[in-house]
DNA sequence: ATTGACCTTCACGCAACGTAAAGCTGTAGA
DNA sequence: TCTACAGCTTTACGTTGCGTGAAGGTCAAT
């Protein structure tokens, strides 16, 4: 089945402006062109949009995705089974705003007696931030000042859903890319490498100023901290000090 | 309780830019200004907040969540429950998005041997409808009772491909047909009359059964409502009008 | 008295399209 | 064969909802 820009458009629910839009930014180019210079879409192209449009769904930037989509790395599966954890979670947040909505409507016809400003905004946002600081600020503070904490917390505060979504996004990635990079059990191998690429793509979203020396003090931290150690242990006893190689090798920190 | 663009960012999980950005544009004024310039808010200013951002989560416009809440028919009240249907259409939705991942996956790894290109993208498209819900629909519902708008959305989703093309093509013959019937200039002629019928077939596909009330009553909408006054004023003003006559003989209706 | 985190007002930037404008193509009906 | 008219093209400016400095005043603590 061969496909015009209105057909696409109507089969998938975007508008014709939008497959232009695509084209142009060769996010999904057509599969030909036909002698009027009409755009001709076929099957691939109809799968490759449903995979962008899942990514739009969970808020991802159309750079980004046109990134993940065309990277060597990709694996539509892989992808598809990410989708489908994350709009998971996604049901999770949106059942929280329905509890708060549920709850907001019995507040307002006296059938319970009080709800605390905090309750009212709860399902709008995922409560990353506060959890994070309650955690582990104190000792992250106390141990490696409180410069860098605190501009982590400035950016996180100014922090819009859609970049908050793609932390959290970028965090899975991680962790992702570090079990598989771990089963090589090479910290200077490719993929271990790629983890450490990712790690700090996902680190300058806290970090106002990236620096090497700072990544692989964090590297480090991983190590000796327990509840870090404990989080990236999790699965796989010896991940973390795994991160903290692959890391230092990566900075050019190897001491 | 008094909050600072800040703390009521924080509360909500919106930025400063964002609370800056709603003075501005009159959607959320503070309650008051202290001596030093600061943005004061007070208590009905976060409830303020709340109803925006779940207009906001809907995805109604800032200008319409404005026009809605500022309105003076406006009921808190109501509204939420209203956001509490919206809420749950949008997790039915997104449940039709995680069943479309899933079966995909599926489709993968061999469990299931066919999927459309249609259902491939089944639940995208639902947005399609939730768009235009927001749209038009709350008013609608508001003029014009909620039964008929849920009807009509049922049978909307419910189309099939060639049930499409045929409603789309019935709705060219409707503007053609009115078109040749206003340079007649007679609402009563034999042209309007078989506009108006046409008209009846077309909306059969939009509302699971017809009355002659009903349809009369959609003709004085289109009449009342900027937005459908447009649509078939666009090329011929006065055609709404007409229209609205034409349909008015034609199902016996002259009040 | 000096930080440093607050706040303020401009003002430009940006993503992801919407929306004409101006013109070519393809085919169904007079 | 001519004429509509939907449907395709490119070009280009407009819009929404903020992000992101810049330049500077305020407040509490050191």
């Amino acid at each position: 089945m061969e496909y015009t820009v209105q057909s696409l458009g109507k089969l998938a629910g975007v508008s014709t402006r939008t497959l232009r839009y695509y084209d142009e930014i060769e996010l999904l180019k057509p599969a030909r062109i036909n002698s009027s210079g009409y755009r001709i879409y076929g099957q691939a192209e109809v799968d490759r949009l449903q995979q962008i449009l899942f990514y739009r769904e969970l808020g991802v930037n159309l750079e980004r995705i046109k990134d993940i989509i065309t990277a060597p790395t990709f694996h539509g599966a892989d992808a598809l089974k990410e989708h489908h954890v994350q709009l998971l979670n996604k049901r999770a947040q949106l059942d929280a705003l329905i509890a708060n909505v549920e709850k907001t409507i019995a507040l307002n016809e006296g059938r319970i007696s009080n709800m605390s400003n905090t309750e009212k905004f709860e399902g709008f946002k995922q409560q990353l931030i506060d959890e994070n600081e309650q955690k582990y600020g104190k000792e992250i503070r106390e141990k490696y000042g409180n410069e860098q904490v605190n501009k982590s917390n400035h950016k996180l505060k100014n922090m819009t859903q859609a970049e908050h979504d793609e932390v959290t996004r970028l965090g899975h990635e991680v962790t992702f890319a570090l079990a598989e990079a771990f089963k090589t059990g090479d910290p200077a191998g490719e993929a271990a490498q790629k983890a450490a690429e990712l790690h700090k793509q996902w680190l300058s979203y806290y970090w106002s100023e990236y620096s090497k020396e700072a990544h692989a003090g964090l590297a480090q931290m991983y190590v000796d901290d327990e509840r870090f150690k404990a989080y990236y242990d999790d699965k796989q006893p010896g991940t973390a000090q795994f991160l903290r190689d692959a890391i230092r090798i990566y900075t050019g920190y190897r001491e």
